[in-house]
DNA sequence: ATAAATATAGGAATGATTATCAATTTTATT
DNA sequence: AATAAAATTGATAATCATTCCTATATTTAT
């Protein structure tokens, strides 16, 4: 087991407030505020071991950076082509979807990986259609644009 | 329309006779065999040209870099967690997963991107179970180990 | 054959992440 | 509480994938 350090106790706390999914950056950027001499580095050591312990989620959207989330049980993600936004989505396993995969196929199928795209309910009501966002307004979209997110 | 190159119609051949989803880089390495003083930004600059085009598809899947498909036509892929390998999966549109992901959200689902992973029947055979693997021994897996897959 | 437009090679630059390592903090031991 | 051993940190260098820059070369239109 590791021993404490209070910047891996602030980054899990800092982490467990959030329900966005903040990159690695943004959390940098946060705990800064309260321990000001903390280095990108020790964010991401700890992070991927907070992974690596099943305390939190690294995801992995398309591109773009990894971002992080405290809820661990499994659940899919929704991301804003418009704003970079990654939101829960409720919904039910879609472990059919490996039945369906291994049909026709040799090897063994493990698991999956999904996330659904498109606009989010605050882009939309912001008649946020086409690319227009401006996602750097945003506190955290972790991109600067929507890139190829598909 | 573009200008024709023959960097470009080289590597749009080579990828035409392939089913592996090479990396970028593997693309280089081997379109260097015919044109030595070819660039890898020239690759790149093609390759996201030739997508833009819609003559071939970028396909991303979790870390790793990216791969490419002369296949356009929607398939999904399959990713073996041990040597890294990605195929192609025979298997029917699972858009019906976008209604399920649509029911309890607040947003305009437009579409989603997913992939499996597992074991190949290559590394089955090979009593590959755990993650003892060798992608490096292979021609191309564009990744050194099998990372942080799902 | 020539000019204008486009593409290339080569290398520098960027962004995200990991690695290195001396100094500091934490834990266990006296 | 003092100390030694183990683990963690901060700072920075290194790496990897990818994009950007620009002078030169190739392609296309005239």
């Amino acid at each position: 087991m590791p021993n404490y350090s209070r910047q891996r106790e602030s980054i899990r706390n800092f982490l467990a407030g959030r329900r966005d999914h903040p990159t690695a950056e943004t959390i940098y950027q946060n705990i800064r505020q309260e321990y000001p001499s903390i280095s990108l580095g020790t964010v991401y050591r700890n992070l991927t071991l907070l992974s690596e312990l099943g305390e939190i989620q690294k995801i992995s959207a398309g591109s773009g950076p990894e971002r992080f989330d405290p809820n661990t049980a499994p659940h899919y993600h929704f991301i804003c082509t418009h704003c970079g936004g990654v939101s829960d989505l409720k919904m039910g396993s879609l472990d059919h979807i490996n039945i369906l995969a291994g049909q026709d196929f040799d090897g063994e199928i493990a698991g999956h990986s999904a996330y659904f795209y498109g606009t989010c309910a605050g882009c939309r009501s912001a008649g946020r259609t086409m690319t227009e966002d401006r996602a750097a307004d945003r506190t955290d979209t972790g991109q600067r644009g929507p890139k190829s997110i598909p």
